[in-house]
DNA sequence: AATATGTGATGACAAACGTCATGGCGGCGA
DNA sequence: TCGCCGCCATGACGTTTGTCATCACATATT
Protein backbone atom coordinates (compact mmCIF):
# COMPACT_ATOMS: atom_id res chain seq x y z
CA UNK A 1 0.00 0.00 0.00
CA UNK A 2 1.20 3.08 -1.23
CA UNK A 3 -0.14 6.28 1.19
CA UNK A 4 -0.31 9.77 -0.82
CA UNK A 5 -0.21 13.20 -0.04
CA UNK A 6 -1.91 15.53 -2.78
CA UNK A 7 -0.97 19.16 -2.49
CA UNK A 8 -3.26 21.22 -4.91
CA UNK A 9 -4.86 24.80 -4.71
CA UNK A 10 -7.68 23.99 -6.73
CA UNK A 11 -10.37 22.14 -5.18
CA UNK A 12 -11.75 20.76 -7.92
CA UNK A 13 -8.55 19.48 -9.47
CA UNK A 14 -7.34 18.27 -5.91
CA UNK A 15 -10.67 16.48 -5.82
CA UNK A 16 -10.80 14.80 -9.42
CA UNK A 17 -6.63 13.80 -8.99
CA UNK A 18 -7.65 12.03 -5.45
CA UNK A 19 -10.74 9.86 -7.43
CA UNK A 20 -8.51 9.19 -9.89
CA UNK A 21 -5.72 7.70 -7.40
CA UNK A 22 -8.07 5.95 -5.17
CA UNK A 23 -9.09 3.93 -8.30
CA UNK A 24 -6.13 1.92 -7.44
CA UNK A 25 -5.97 -0.56 -5.40
CA UNK A 26 -2.80 0.01 -3.82
CA UNK A 27 -2.78 3.44 -3.63
CA UNK A 28 -4.17 5.38 -0.49
CA UNK A 29 -4.91 9.18 -0.74
CA UNK A 30 -3.72 9.83 3.06
CA UNK A 31 -4.20 13.14 3.10
CA UNK A 32 -5.33 16.94 0.26
CA UNK A 33 -3.64 20.42 1.15
CA UNK A 34 -4.85 23.27 -0.27
CA UNK A 35 -0.90 25.17 0.77
CA UNK A 36 2.07 24.28 1.48
CA UNK A 37 1.58 24.90 5.08
CA UNK A 38 -1.51 22.38 5.39
CA UNK A 39 0.75 20.04 3.20
CA UNK A 40 3.73 20.25 5.24
CA UNK A 41 1.78 20.10 8.32
CA UNK A 42 0.41 17.22 6.98
CA UNK A 43 3.29 15.55 5.84
CA UNK A 44 4.24 15.38 9.56
CA UNK A 45 1.67 13.67 10.92
CA UNK A 46 0.85 11.39 7.98
CA UNK A 47 3.88 10.62 6.84
CA UNK A 48 3.04 9.66 3.63
CA UNK A 49 5.19 7.28 1.16
CA UNK A 50 4.95 10.02 -1.89
CA UNK A 51 4.12 13.42 -1.74
CA UNK A 52 2.31 15.04 -5.11
CA UNK A 53 2.97 18.87 -5.28
CA UNK A 54 1.41 21.30 -7.40
CA UNK A 55 4.24 23.72 -8.79
CA UNK A 56 1.97 26.72 -7.61
CA UNK A 57 0.25 27.04 -4.48
CA UNK A 58 -1.02 30.13 -2.89
CA UNK A 59 1.72 30.45 0.28
CA UNK A 60 5.36 28.66 -1.70
CA UNK A 61 5.83 26.91 -4.56
CA UNK A 62 5.91 23.28 -4.70
CA UNK A 63 9.66 23.44 -5.05
CA UNK A 64 10.03 25.20 -1.93
CA UNK A 65 7.75 22.72 -0.43
CA UNK A 66 9.48 19.67 -1.60
CA UNK A 67 12.37 20.84 0.06
CA UNK A 68 10.65 21.62 3.41
CA UNK A 69 9.18 18.27 3.26
CA UNK A 70 12.60 16.77 2.29
CA UNK A 71 13.93 18.04 5.40
CA UNK A 72 11.11 17.16 7.86
CA UNK A 73 10.17 13.29 6.18
CA UNK A 74 13.24 12.30 4.25
CA UNK A 75 12.04 9.18 3.30
CA UNK A 76 9.25 10.84 1.33
CA UNK A 77 9.22 10.88 -2.92
CA UNK A 78 8.09 14.15 -4.03
CA UNK A 79 6.53 14.38 -7.42
CA UNK A 80 5.89 18.39 -9.04
CA UNK A 81 2.74 18.36 -11.15
CA UNK A 82 2.63 21.04 -13.06
CA UNK A 83 0.32 23.19 -15.53
CA UNK A 84 3.28 25.38 -17.04
CA UNK A 85 6.09 23.71 -18.34
CA UNK A 86 8.62 25.82 -17.51
CA UNK A 87 12.09 24.61 -18.20
CA UNK A 88 14.05 26.31 -15.50
CA UNK A 89 11.92 24.93 -13.03
CA UNK A 90 12.55 21.29 -13.63
CA UNK A 91 16.47 22.29 -12.96
CA UNK A 92 15.44 23.49 -9.87
CA UNK A 93 13.21 20.62 -8.93
CA UNK A 94 15.78 18.01 -9.59
CA UNK A 95 18.17 20.11 -7.83
CA UNK A 96 15.93 20.24 -4.62
CA UNK A 97 15.65 16.62 -4.87
CA UNK A 98 12.74 15.92 -6.63
CA UNK A 99 12.30 12.36 -8.06
CA UNK A 100 8.98 13.07 -10.16
CA UNK A 101 8.79 15.97 -12.92
CA UNK A 102 5.06 16.14 -14.82
CA UNK A 103 3.08 18.67 -16.79
CA UNK A 104 -0.75 18.28 -16.32
CA UNK A 105 -0.42 17.38 -20.12
CA UNK A 106 0.48 13.55 -19.33
CA UNK A 107 -2.17 10.74 -19.38
CA UNK A 108 -3.82 9.56 -15.83
CA UNK A 109 -1.66 6.36 -16.55
CA UNK A 110 1.36 7.92 -16.62
CA UNK A 111 0.82 9.49 -13.07
CA UNK A 112 0.08 6.41 -11.47
CA UNK A 113 3.19 4.50 -12.86
CA UNK A 114 5.27 7.61 -11.60
CA UNK A 115 3.78 7.48 -8.29
CA UNK A 116 4.52 3.71 -8.37
CA UNK A 117 8.28 4.39 -10.00
CA UNK A 118 9.02 7.11 -7.47
CA UNK A 119 7.61 4.74 -4.25
CA UNK A 120 10.24 2.33 -5.34
CA UNK A 121 12.91 4.53 -5.39
CA UNK A 122 13.03 5.28 -9.28
CA UNK A 123 12.83 8.52 -10.90
CA UNK A 124 10.91 9.92 -13.80
CA UNK A 125 11.30 13.66 -15.51
CA UNK A 126 8.60 13.88 -18.10
CA UNK A 127 10.45 13.42 -21.82
CA UNK A 128 9.10 16.72 -23.94
CA UNK A 129 10.04 18.92 -20.31
CA UNK A 130 13.43 17.20 -20.36
CA UNK A 131 14.44 17.74 -23.84
CA UNK A 132 13.06 21.86 -23.38
CA UNK A 133 15.48 22.29 -20.47
CA UNK A 134 18.01 20.76 -22.30
CA UNK A 135 17.66 23.29 -25.29
CA UNK A 136 16.91 25.95 -23.02
CA UNK A 137 19.93 25.81 -21.26
CA UNK A 138 21.23 27.42 -18.59
CA UNK A 139 19.47 31.61 -17.61
CA UNK A 140 22.28 33.80 -18.93
CA UNK A 141 21.18 36.30 -16.78
CA UNK A 142 23.02 37.57 -13.40
CA UNK A 143 21.38 37.03 -10.17
CA UNK A 144 21.07 41.16 -10.30
CA UNK A 145 19.76 41.08 -13.97
CA UNK A 146 16.85 37.95 -13.08
CA UNK A 147 15.87 40.45 -9.74
CA UNK A 148 15.42 43.55 -11.89
CA UNK A 149 13.70 41.49 -14.92
CA UNK A 150 11.00 40.18 -12.07
CA UNK A 151 10.66 43.86 -10.52
CA UNK A 152 10.30 44.57 -14.66
CA UNK A 153 6.98 42.51 -14.49
CA UNK A 154 2.99 44.00 -14.95
CA UNK A 155 4.95 46.77 -16.97
CA UNK A 156 6.43 48.63 -13.71
CA UNK A 157 7.83 51.87 -14.85
CA UNK A 158 11.71 52.15 -14.13
CA UNK A 159 11.45 54.58 -11.80
CA UNK A 160 9.36 52.17 -9.25
CA UNK A 161 11.72 49.13 -9.93
CA UNK A 162 14.23 51.68 -9.12
CA UNK A 163 13.19 52.58 -5.86
CA UNK A 164 12.13 49.39 -5.37
CA UNK A 165 15.82 47.58 -5.58
CA UNK A 166 17.50 50.17 -4.30
CA UNK A 167 19.17 51.01 -7.28
CA UNK A 168 19.66 54.56 -9.46
CA UNK A 169 17.25 54.70 -12.67
CA UNK A 170 20.43 54.42 -14.63
CA UNK A 171 21.74 51.26 -13.28
CA UNK A 172 18.19 49.58 -13.58
CA UNK A 173 17.99 50.79 -17.03
CA UNK A 174 21.38 49.58 -17.79
CA UNK A 175 20.70 46.02 -16.21
CA UNK A 176 17.14 45.71 -18.18
CA UNK A 177 19.29 46.43 -21.09
CA UNK A 178 21.91 44.15 -21.20
CA UNK A 179 19.26 41.16 -19.92
CA UNK A 180 17.30 42.30 -22.95
CA UNK A 181 20.19 41.92 -24.89
CA UNK A 182 21.04 38.94 -23.44
CA UNK A 183 17.65 37.04 -24.18
CA UNK A 184 17.40 38.49 -27.28
CA UNK A 185 14.11 40.52 -26.60
CA UNK A 186 13.10 44.15 -28.25
CA UNK A 187 12.28 45.80 -24.55
CA UNK A 188 12.03 44.56 -21.58
CA UNK A 189 8.46 43.66 -21.56
CA UNK A 190 9.33 41.18 -24.25
CA UNK A 191 12.33 39.80 -22.40
CA UNK A 192 10.00 39.48 -19.45
CA UNK A 193 7.60 36.94 -21.28
CA UNK A 194 10.27 35.20 -22.27
CA UNK A 195 12.29 34.68 -18.97
CA UNK A 196 9.29 33.78 -17.57
CA UNK A 197 8.53 31.42 -20.26
CA UNK A 198 12.04 29.77 -19.69
CA UNK A 199 11.77 29.88 -15.57
CA UNK A 200 14.40 31.98 -15.46
CA UNK A 201 12.34 34.08 -13.45
CA UNK B 1 -28.74 8.37 -16.20
CA UNK B 2 -26.81 11.48 -16.91
CA UNK B 3 -24.27 11.32 -20.23
CA UNK B 4 -21.27 14.17 -20.09
CA UNK B 5 -19.21 15.12 -22.22
CA UNK B 6 -15.32 16.32 -20.92
CA UNK B 7 -13.30 18.83 -22.88
CA UNK B 8 -10.30 19.57 -20.96
CA UNK B 9 -7.01 20.42 -23.08
CA UNK B 10 -4.52 18.90 -19.81
CA UNK B 11 -4.65 14.83 -20.55
CA UNK B 12 -4.43 14.53 -16.59
CA UNK B 13 -7.17 16.58 -15.23
CA UNK B 14 -9.54 14.95 -18.01
CA UNK B 15 -8.93 12.14 -17.18
CA UNK B 16 -9.21 12.87 -13.32
CA UNK B 17 -12.22 15.04 -13.66
CA UNK B 18 -13.68 11.78 -15.42
CA UNK B 19 -12.62 9.49 -12.36
CA UNK B 20 -14.46 11.58 -10.35
CA UNK B 21 -17.28 11.68 -12.25
CA UNK B 22 -17.85 8.15 -12.94
CA UNK B 23 -18.04 8.02 -9.05
CA UNK B 24 -21.60 8.70 -9.49
CA UNK B 25 -23.89 6.15 -9.85
CA UNK B 26 -26.25 8.14 -12.57
CA UNK B 27 -23.29 9.90 -13.99
CA UNK B 28 -21.84 8.29 -17.83
CA UNK B 29 -19.28 9.83 -19.24
CA UNK B 30 -19.59 9.56 -22.64
CA UNK B 31 -16.86 11.38 -24.28
CA UNK B 32 -13.55 12.84 -23.43
CA UNK B 33 -12.06 15.50 -25.90
CA UNK B 34 -8.71 17.48 -25.34
CA UNK B 35 -9.64 20.27 -28.54
CA UNK B 36 -12.83 22.03 -29.04
CA UNK B 37 -12.84 20.68 -32.68
CA UNK B 38 -13.12 16.73 -31.32
CA UNK B 39 -15.61 18.09 -28.54
CA UNK B 40 -17.96 19.35 -31.67
CA UNK B 41 -17.56 15.97 -33.49
CA UNK B 42 -18.62 13.71 -30.02
CA UNK B 43 -20.93 16.14 -29.42
CA UNK B 44 -22.59 15.88 -32.94
CA UNK B 45 -22.29 11.82 -32.61
CA UNK B 46 -22.51 11.03 -28.81
CA UNK B 47 -25.40 13.63 -27.91
CA UNK B 48 -24.90 13.99 -24.35
CA UNK B 49 -27.00 15.43 -21.84
CA UNK B 50 -24.37 17.92 -20.80
CA UNK B 51 -21.00 19.35 -21.98
CA UNK B 52 -18.73 20.01 -19.56
CA UNK B 53 -16.21 22.62 -21.12
CA UNK B 54 -12.75 23.93 -19.81
CA UNK B 55 -12.59 27.99 -20.93
CA UNK B 56 -8.98 27.71 -22.27
CA UNK B 57 -8.56 25.25 -25.32
CA UNK B 58 -5.94 25.04 -28.01
CA UNK B 59 -7.91 25.43 -30.71
CA UNK B 60 -11.25 28.22 -29.41
CA UNK B 61 -12.30 29.46 -26.15
CA UNK B 62 -14.90 27.34 -23.85
CA UNK B 63 -17.55 30.52 -24.97
CA UNK B 64 -17.19 29.94 -28.58
CA UNK B 65 -17.24 25.89 -28.17
CA UNK B 66 -20.54 26.30 -26.51
CA UNK B 67 -22.31 28.32 -28.68
CA UNK B 68 -21.17 26.07 -31.48
CA UNK B 69 -22.55 23.11 -29.17
CA UNK B 70 -26.06 24.78 -28.77
CA UNK B 71 -26.69 25.37 -32.56
CA UNK B 72 -25.87 21.88 -33.68
CA UNK B 73 -27.67 20.08 -30.22
CA UNK B 74 -29.39 22.69 -28.54
CA UNK B 75 -30.79 20.02 -25.94
CA UNK B 76 -27.48 19.75 -24.62
CA UNK B 77 -26.59 21.88 -21.33
CA UNK B 78 -22.91 23.22 -21.27
CA UNK B 79 -21.14 24.10 -18.21
CA UNK B 80 -18.21 25.98 -18.45
CA UNK B 81 -15.14 25.15 -15.44
CA UNK B 82 -12.15 27.26 -15.45
CA UNK B 83 -9.33 27.79 -13.74
CA UNK B 84 -9.32 32.26 -13.90
CA UNK B 85 -12.49 33.91 -12.72
CA UNK B 86 -12.27 36.44 -14.87
CA UNK B 87 -15.43 38.28 -14.80
CA UNK B 88 -16.07 39.42 -18.17
CA UNK B 89 -16.27 35.85 -19.50
CA UNK B 90 -19.13 34.97 -17.16
CA UNK B 91 -21.25 37.17 -19.04
CA UNK B 92 -20.23 36.68 -22.48
CA UNK B 93 -20.86 32.46 -21.48
CA UNK B 94 -24.28 33.64 -20.14
CA UNK B 95 -24.92 35.37 -23.36
CA UNK B 96 -23.95 32.37 -24.96
CA UNK B 97 -26.48 29.99 -23.16
CA UNK B 98 -24.37 28.53 -20.88
CA UNK B 99 -25.74 26.90 -17.74
CA UNK B 100 -23.37 26.98 -15.48
CA UNK B 101 -20.23 28.79 -14.92
CA UNK B 102 -17.49 27.51 -11.63
CA UNK B 103 -14.49 28.07 -11.11
CA UNK B 104 -11.57 25.42 -10.73
CA UNK B 105 -11.68 26.32 -7.08
CA UNK B 106 -15.26 24.93 -6.16
CA UNK B 107 -15.38 21.35 -4.34
CA UNK B 108 -16.14 18.01 -6.77
CA UNK B 109 -19.48 18.21 -4.57
CA UNK B 110 -20.40 21.26 -6.22
CA UNK B 111 -19.55 20.13 -9.48
CA UNK B 112 -21.17 17.03 -9.11
CA UNK B 113 -24.58 19.21 -7.77
CA UNK B 114 -24.21 21.46 -10.50
CA UNK B 115 -24.32 18.96 -13.27
CA UNK B 116 -27.18 17.35 -11.71
CA UNK B 117 -28.60 21.29 -11.53
CA UNK B 118 -28.25 21.94 -15.25
CA UNK B 119 -29.58 18.43 -16.22
CA UNK B 120 -32.61 19.34 -14.82
CA UNK B 121 -33.29 22.54 -16.58
CA UNK B 122 -31.46 24.75 -13.77
CA UNK B 123 -28.43 27.02 -14.03
CA UNK B 124 -25.85 27.75 -11.80
CA UNK B 125 -23.06 30.26 -11.63
CA UNK B 126 -20.11 30.60 -8.89
CA UNK B 127 -21.55 33.29 -6.60
CA UNK B 128 -17.95 34.73 -5.54
CA UNK B 129 -17.96 34.96 -9.51
CA UNK B 130 -21.25 36.64 -10.03
CA UNK B 131 -20.49 39.34 -6.91
CA UNK B 132 -17.10 39.42 -8.94
CA UNK B 133 -18.50 40.38 -12.29
CA UNK B 134 -21.19 42.50 -10.90
CA UNK B 135 -18.21 44.88 -9.35
CA UNK B 136 -16.34 44.92 -11.79
CA UNK B 137 -18.97 46.17 -14.40
CA UNK B 138 -19.06 46.10 -18.36
CA UNK B 139 -15.82 46.71 -20.12
CA UNK B 140 -15.39 51.29 -20.67
CA UNK B 141 -13.35 50.15 -23.50
CA UNK B 142 -14.85 50.53 -27.68
CA UNK B 143 -14.37 47.39 -29.43
CA UNK B 144 -11.48 48.84 -31.11
CA UNK B 145 -9.83 50.33 -28.12
CA UNK B 146 -9.99 46.17 -26.69
CA UNK B 147 -8.38 45.36 -30.21
CA UNK B 148 -5.53 47.45 -30.26
CA UNK B 149 -4.82 46.90 -26.27
CA UNK B 150 -5.38 42.82 -27.22
CA UNK B 151 -2.62 43.41 -30.13
CA UNK B 152 -0.50 45.28 -27.11
CA UNK B 153 -0.68 42.14 -24.72
CA UNK B 154 3.50 40.48 -25.01
CA UNK B 155 4.83 43.99 -25.13
CA UNK B 156 4.74 44.21 -28.67
CA UNK B 157 5.64 47.62 -30.26
CA UNK B 158 3.89 50.48 -31.90
CA UNK B 159 5.05 50.12 -35.32
CA UNK B 160 4.22 46.47 -35.06
CA UNK B 161 0.25 46.83 -33.47
CA UNK B 162 0.18 49.33 -36.42
CA UNK B 163 0.72 47.07 -38.84
CA UNK B 164 -0.89 44.41 -37.77
CA UNK B 165 -3.98 46.56 -37.37
CA UNK B 166 -3.79 48.46 -40.13
CA UNK B 167 -3.40 51.60 -38.41
CA UNK B 168 -1.08 54.10 -38.46
CA UNK B 169 0.96 54.32 -35.50
CA UNK B 170 -0.44 57.46 -34.08
CA UNK B 171 -3.54 56.29 -34.23
CA UNK B 172 -2.22 53.25 -31.95
CA UNK B 173 -0.97 55.10 -30.02
CA UNK B 174 -3.84 56.99 -29.14
CA UNK B 175 -6.33 53.94 -28.89
CA UNK B 176 -4.00 52.90 -26.16
CA UNK B 177 -3.36 56.25 -24.37
CA UNK B 178 -7.48 56.79 -24.35
CA UNK B 179 -8.11 52.57 -23.07
CA UNK B 180 -5.07 53.32 -20.32
CA UNK B 181 -6.99 56.61 -19.18
CA UNK B 182 -10.07 54.80 -18.75
CA UNK B 183 -8.91 51.51 -17.24
CA UNK B 184 -6.56 53.95 -14.74
CA UNK B 185 -2.85 52.61 -15.96
CA UNK B 186 -0.32 54.21 -15.59
CA UNK B 187 0.88 52.64 -19.46
CA UNK B 188 -0.17 49.97 -21.46
CA UNK B 189 1.23 47.28 -20.29
CA UNK B 190 -0.26 47.75 -16.77
CA UNK B 191 -3.82 48.42 -18.91
CA UNK B 192 -3.59 45.21 -20.82
CA UNK B 193 -3.13 43.26 -17.20
CA UNK B 194 -5.74 44.63 -15.61
CA UNK B 195 -7.58 44.43 -18.33
CA UNK B 196 -7.25 40.17 -18.58
CA UNK B 197 -7.93 40.05 -15.61
CA UNK B 198 -11.25 41.67 -15.79
CA UNK B 199 -11.85 39.54 -18.90
CA UNK B 200 -12.10 42.91 -20.97
CA UNK B 201 -9.67 41.42 -23.73
C1' DA C 1 49.95 40.42 -10.16
C1' DA C 2 47.02 40.37 -13.79
C1' DT C 3 42.53 39.31 -15.48
C1' DA C 4 37.81 38.58 -15.73
C1' DT C 5 33.26 39.25 -13.87
C1' DG C 6 29.46 41.16 -11.24
C1' DT C 7 27.70 45.29 -9.15
C1' DG C 8 26.62 50.10 -9.21
C1' DA C 9 26.82 54.64 -11.04
C1' DT C 10 26.82 58.87 -14.54
C1' DG C 11 26.08 61.35 -18.82
C1' DA C 12 24.61 61.69 -23.54
C1' DC C 13 21.88 60.63 -27.49
C1' DA C 14 18.25 58.72 -30.25
C1' DA C 15 14.13 56.31 -30.45
C1' DA C 16 9.82 55.02 -28.50
C1' DC C 17 6.00 56.35 -25.86
C1' DG C 18 2.08 59.08 -23.59
C1' DT C 19 -0.72 63.07 -24.00
C1' DC C 20 -3.25 66.67 -26.02
C1' DA C 21 -5.42 69.55 -29.54
C1' DT C 22 -7.53 69.28 -33.75
C1' DG C 23 -9.69 67.73 -37.86
C1' DG C 24 -12.61 64.69 -41.13
C1' DC C 25 -15.84 60.99 -41.80
C1' DG C 26 -19.76 57.96 -40.97
C1' DG C 27 -23.71 56.13 -38.36
C1' DC C 28 -27.41 56.44 -35.06
C1' DG C 29 -30.68 58.22 -31.81
C1' DA C 30 -33.40 62.43 -30.43
C1' DT D 1 -31.66 67.59 -39.14
C1' DC D 2 -28.61 68.07 -35.43
C1' DG D 3 -25.62 66.39 -32.15
C1' DC D 4 -23.13 62.67 -30.16
C1' DC D 5 -20.02 58.99 -30.50
C1' DG D 6 -16.85 55.89 -32.47
C1' DC D 7 -13.20 55.59 -35.90
C1' DC D 8 -8.93 57.26 -38.09
C1' DA D 9 -5.46 60.51 -38.81
C1' DT D 10 -1.84 64.33 -38.08
C1' DG D 11 1.30 67.33 -35.60
C1' DA D 12 3.51 68.89 -31.47
C1' DC D 13 5.28 68.41 -26.93
C1' DG D 14 7.54 66.47 -23.13
C1' DT D 15 8.70 62.19 -20.85
C1' DT D 16 10.27 57.54 -20.70
C1' DT D 17 12.89 54.15 -22.75
C1' DG D 18 16.97 51.70 -24.81
C1' DT D 19 21.76 51.93 -25.85
C1' DC D 20 26.47 53.05 -25.40
C1' DA D 21 30.78 54.71 -23.43
C1' DT D 22 33.03 55.12 -19.29
C1' DC D 23 34.08 54.92 -14.59
C1' DA D 24 34.87 52.78 -9.63
C1' DC D 25 34.89 49.00 -6.53
C1' DA D 26 34.87 44.25 -4.89
C1' DT D 27 35.62 39.29 -5.62
C1' DA D 28 37.11 35.47 -7.51
C1' DT D 29 40.42 32.94 -11.11
C1' DT D 30 44.61 32.10 -13.33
Amino acid sequence: MISILLAEDEHLIRGALAALLRLEEDFDVVGEAGTAAQALDMAGALRPDVALLDLQLPDLDGIALATAIHAELPECATVIVTSHGRPGYLKRALAAGVRGFLPKTVSAEVLVDVVRTVHKGGRYVDPGLASEAISAGDSPLTPREADVLELAADGTPIEEIAQRASLSPGTVRNYLSSASAKIGAANRHEAVRIARRLGWI
